[in-house]
DNA sequence: AGCCAGATGTCCT
DNA sequence: GGACATCTGGCTA
């Protein structure tokens, strides 16, 4: 999946991140897995046919999206860690910068235009005048806007970034008709990416299965953070 | 490099 | 009832 372009289309607009950090997490025989305990309401999409978008909340603010990855029955799924973006950067800026401030980017309304496909042209232009305007003014990130490699470095990052959500949750990601889908790279095959391999982040249990995945030497490839030991 | 707050869902006892 | 989470951003040193 490392290459492969992950893209969201919504209202406000296209974005799409090619991976460049991956994580494989198996099913109940993975202690680091949320399938670890068994099935549950929140992990039922993991149970489900494979290609689908696992998407879960956490820490009590942050989204993150897996592709679920063996045949239904089997939970097992790869937790995409951080991308590159490689359309609709402005929007994944400005819902990227929006997160310091309180509310999140709205997002329009959905416009459904009477017939085909908004292309370019005036109805292009009416669209993207319908996006979300620039966050709340906040100095901090109109002084010092966010590195481009940082837009999707981190699986939270890559959610916000992307617009993805509890709503994208069990998306059938290799439908091309599908709002979130996931496609191989567009153009001619480089030469073969250089993959390094190394620890999941912050897992406890588990951690010294190196099952994280990443294009070597690539900026966008989010920082190791070794599991935070807590106090008992 | 390390510490910490933030804020809520999930799953344990 | 409570521990803790597939994290991020801001701060200190």
């Amino acid at each position: 999946m490392l290459g492969w372009v992950l893209e969201h289309e919504t209202a406000g607009g296209v974005v799409a991140a090619e991976l460049t950090e991956v994580e494989a997490y198996l099913g109940e025989a993975d202690p680091a897995s949320h399938a670890f305990r068994g099935r549950t309401a929140r992990n039922a999409v993991m149970y489900g046919p494979p290609g689908h978008a696992y998407v879960y909340f956490t820490y009590g603010m942050h989204f993150c999206v897996n592709v679920t990855c063996q045949p239904a029955g089997a939970a097992s799924a790869v937790l995409l860690r951080a991308g590159r973006i490689v359309a609709g950067e402005s929007l994944a800026r400005r819902r990227r910068a929006s997160r310091r401030a309180a509310a999140p980017v709205a997002e329009p309304p959905a416009p459904v235009p009477a017939g085909g496909p908004p292309a370019a042209g005036p109805a292009a232009a009416a669209q993207r005048a319908a996006e979300p305007p620039p966050a709340e003014p906040d100095q901090a990130a109109a002084a010092v806007p966010i590195p481009f490699r940082d837009l999707a470095r981190g699986p939270a990052r890559l959610c916000q970034a992307l617009a993805i959500g509890r709503e994208q949750n069990g998306a059938d990601l290799f439908d091309p008709a599908s709002p979130l889908r996931i496609r191989p790279p567009a153009g001619p095959a480089g030469p073969p990416l250089a993959i390094s391999a190394g620890p999941r982040v912050g897992v406890t249990l588990g951690a010294d299965t190196r099952w994280r995945f990443w294009i070597a030497g690539d900026p966008t490839v989010s920082v190791y953070r070794p599991a935070k030991r807590r106090p008992r």
